[in-house]
Parts: C-alpha cells; sequence; structure tokens
DNA sequence: GCCCTGACTCTCA
DNA sequence: CTGAGAGCCAGGG
C-alpha cells in the first residue's frame, strides 16, 4: 500500500497519522496525540514530529499540523511570530474561534470515537 | 555517554 | 489567570 514510508522514524509516522485523524473544524492536544499514538508521555515528541512532517506531504495524504495545540488550549509559537499566524489564520478558516492565542477547548477539542478508533489504529 | 534544547504538561503558589 | 519549577524524553553536537 504506502510505498516509502519505511525512511520515517515509526514514531513519527504514527504520530503523522493520528493527527490526520483529527476532523475538520477540531483541535486536540499534543498530549493527546500521544496518547492516541500509543506514546503516552510524550508530548513533546508530538511537536517535534510535526516540525519534521515532509514538506512535500507525506502519505500524499495532508497532515493537518495546525489542528494540534497545547493542553492550555493555546497555540504554542510566539505571539504573532510568523508560524504563530499561520496557524491561527488555518484554524480560523475552519470556523474555529481563536481568542489572542486561545481556543476554547470545550468546544473545539477531538473526542475521538472509540470505534473509530479501534478501527483505524491497528498497531 | 554527557549535556543541552525544546511546536509539552502538571502542580502549586 | 500567570508564572516558576520539576519531570519528561528523543535528537543533535
Amino acid at each position: 500500500m504506502v510505498t516509502e514510508e519505511k525512511s520515517y522514524k515509526p514514531q513519527y509516522v504514527r504520530i503523522w497519522r493520528t493527527v490526520q485523524m483529527i476532523p475538520l473544524g477540531k483541535v486536540a492536544t499534543y498530549g493527546q496525540i500521544a496518547d492516541l499514538a500509543g506514546l503516552p508521555g510524550r508530548a513533546r515528541l508530538v511537536g517535534k514530529a510535526l516540525g519534521a512532517v515532509p514538506k512535500t506531504g507525506w502519505d500524499k495524504q495532508p497532515v493537518p499540523w495546525y489542528r494540534v495545540i497545547n493542553a492550555q488550549g493555546k497555540i504554542s509559537f510566539p505571539l504573532n511570530s510568523e508560524y504563530f499566524l499561520t496557524q491561527k489564520g488555518l484554524l480560523q478558516e475552519e470556523q474555529i474561534i481563536v481568542i489572542g492565542a486561545k481556543i476554547k477547548l470545550s468546544n473545539f477539542q477531538w473526542q475521538p470515537d472509540l470505534s473509530e478508533l479501534l478501527f483505524k489504529l491497528t498497531y
């Protein structure tokens, strides 16, 4: 099925796959992705993996890195930095409300469906 | 191997 | 709500 996936770090691949499951208009936290990817306690690794997504696109599917924010419900880039503004813009395009750097997790956090997870995450 | 650096998180003040 | 401190762990030098 997927051909050149092996050259990437398996942990990164798991993280990317998990991030691809975040539905449009929703966000997830780094810790949440780490847990779902089977890497509990490694939120920082998630940040690293997202920074390492091949720009050309991986697996011919986009990895919506911008849907991942920190546990405080905020964008993790310095306020008004280039990446910050890019991320904020992309989120707003999906009707996600961002005030300053903050997003209301109670409204926009992804709540994965258990049966969907079991079906897709076959490690 | 040791040391330092994070797109992190939790706890406590 | 904000900030400091400690714990965290993969990567890179």
